[in-house]
DNA sequence: AATGAATGAGCATTCATTCAT
DNA sequence: CATGAATGAATGCTCATTCAT
């Protein structure tokens, strides 16, 4: 990807956190980065691909966390929580990519940007899963629960308390807010 | 609410859930229910008042749902699946409200429609927490957690099976595999 | 089909006739009748709409002629020339309609479009060459040619009568131009 | 006219026989030919130098079939049939031409480009209506006939075999299709 | 209570063309 | 000789809304 495109695609992410998705115009991502409307077509042939963009964007960040995960190879529980704080620091930095991430709507109608939108969610999905998996293998995590429920309440919640943080514009701090909630769900889940 | 301005919203709610939130055009909401475009103003003012309509068509019947929930008077644990119970058979006959409960960004950028929607959320919220807050008074509910984090955990694992629900088109049985969730939530959360 | 998309099917020919094909945009149609461009939308539901408009206009024309054909009742080569006399008379009530007949192009790259527009053609070649067989065995027409080849003389001949009309501004007189031509046509195709 | 400069004239006639005028199109001649729309600049002035350069490739060919006629020497009809054949012989070369010579259309509309386009047909015009009047001095062709309509029949029944070529898409044989046609107009013309 | 006709503003996209490199 | 990046103007089309009937 080319300079100018990671400059288009961030601009989109930037002016649909702002003003919403119905803001995500090529007029407005144009003029927010300075040039005419033609000029977008340079670098991206369609709007749709935009939009790919973002999730590809999205995609790419969330596989390097995974990679470097496993260099720290600490317990199942831990593990699961650094993915989170990664991710956390993801949106500390770029807060705009809370909303893209919670608004599905926009690649929900349209079946190419979905299949990319929802590959992103089942790779979280699985890797967390299989976490909580060998947590209880390894007896840290409590067995009288399913993986897959367990999976529910770690993600769920914290996807909630994101809906909050956006609703109440940033405000709070999104990490020492994480940290109580992950003390209340180790609480729980552990063995 | 006349009987033609519940049927406009209740065809907009169906053809946003169908079609994503940008087919809500007042174009193809009056020709799903067979009238033109200009007949629909007869009824509402403008589009916002539709949204605004939809909001207000779900939080009266939520409110609903609360009143009937004193006649019951059961444990809170108890009451507190009731509301979440009540939500899922509430969906199950109208599944496409679903994703209008998901889908923020429609309001999201509006001030009147953002405080409408948020309301209640906000609603859901109070009634979870104090009942979270009064089972464990009575001992129910484990005292080692905070209210706000265990209500968290509570709607956050239950919005993300209702997400999950709706990217599998409604595919599977949202209450029994809500029983399921349940269990483990009770597991956890129990004193 | 109502006044108003006769109107707009008109002013599109005139238009199309005057300055070219590539005039014929969406723009020039509306503001030649002084409406929106939006208002097109409401009487054709797209540009390649209008363009089949101009095409039925034409055939529609063409039927009734060849109907009131049969009134006539004359023989072979006066019906002929009959058909072309009719077509004669409707180009100089509306010298336009010339260039859209000649000007294949704007039909021959859309399949619907192409149809269409052949066709017209087809009806015109059938009636003429049913009406040259008649001729030959009523012992009219000469018999020592194919009524095929015949057919693409009359026509032809017709056809680049027309183009010459055109590329000198229908400055002279087609009609009386037509009828010797059609001297010399008959010379050479009667028995 | 530069080798480069023929590649971007046959590109450019191939491009709008396949996909019709409205693709002719400095993007998509650029990418026929493989290199970049500003490259065409180098060559041409303006996509309007493309079109004068179309035509007189043309009137070129035109003119060097003209040439070599007058060393075959036959008679007046003989030489009338060669000019057709050598232009046959042309599009069945590159087939693509005979639809640029029928849709006059991309012409007609630019004075300068109409002036160049009519040139070319008027050429024809003269060459063969000077045959036939030299026919009917010689005793060949009738002499009860204008040599005007005589032209008018042969090159129009020729044009209108042309058409049904392109509308069949060039899948019959034109060069024997034109001799049975050929027959018949050698038949009605002769003395 | 509903319709048909219209509108102004906006949409994504394509056009021929220019210019620094 | 060719490219990459840009532009202004235009394209067909849709939007929410209005208004006389």
């Amino acid at each position: 990807m080319t300079e100018r495109q990671i400059e288009i695609l961030t601009a989109s992410i930037r002016l649909a956190a702002k003003n919403g998705v119905h803001a995500l115009t090529i007029k407005n991502i144009s003029s927010e980065i300075g040039v005419t409307e033609a000029a977008l077509y340079r670098h991206f042939q369609s709007k749709r691909d935009i939009m790919l963009g973002i999730i590809e964007l999205f995609d790419k960040s969330t596989e390097k966390d995974f990679e470097s995960l496993s260099y720290f190879n600490a317990s199942p529980l831990a593990e699961i929580k650094n993915i989170i704080i990664k991710r956390i620091e993801q949106f500390e930095k770029f807060p705009e990519i809370a909303y893209i991430m919670l608004c599905f709507d926009i690649f929900m109608h349209d079946d190419e940007l979905r299949i990319a939108a929802v590959g992103t969610i089942h790779k979280h999905k699985e890797a967390i899963t299989s976490l909580i998996l060998k947590g209880q293998n390894s007896g840290e995590i409590r067995k009288n629960s399913e993986p897959k429920e367990l999976f529910r309440i770690v993600l769920g919640s914290f996807r909630l308390l994101l809906t909050q943080w956006f609703l109440n514009n940033y405000s709070f701090d999104l990490k020492s807010e994480f940290e109580s909630l992950w003390k209340t769900i180790q609480l729980l889940i552990k063995a």
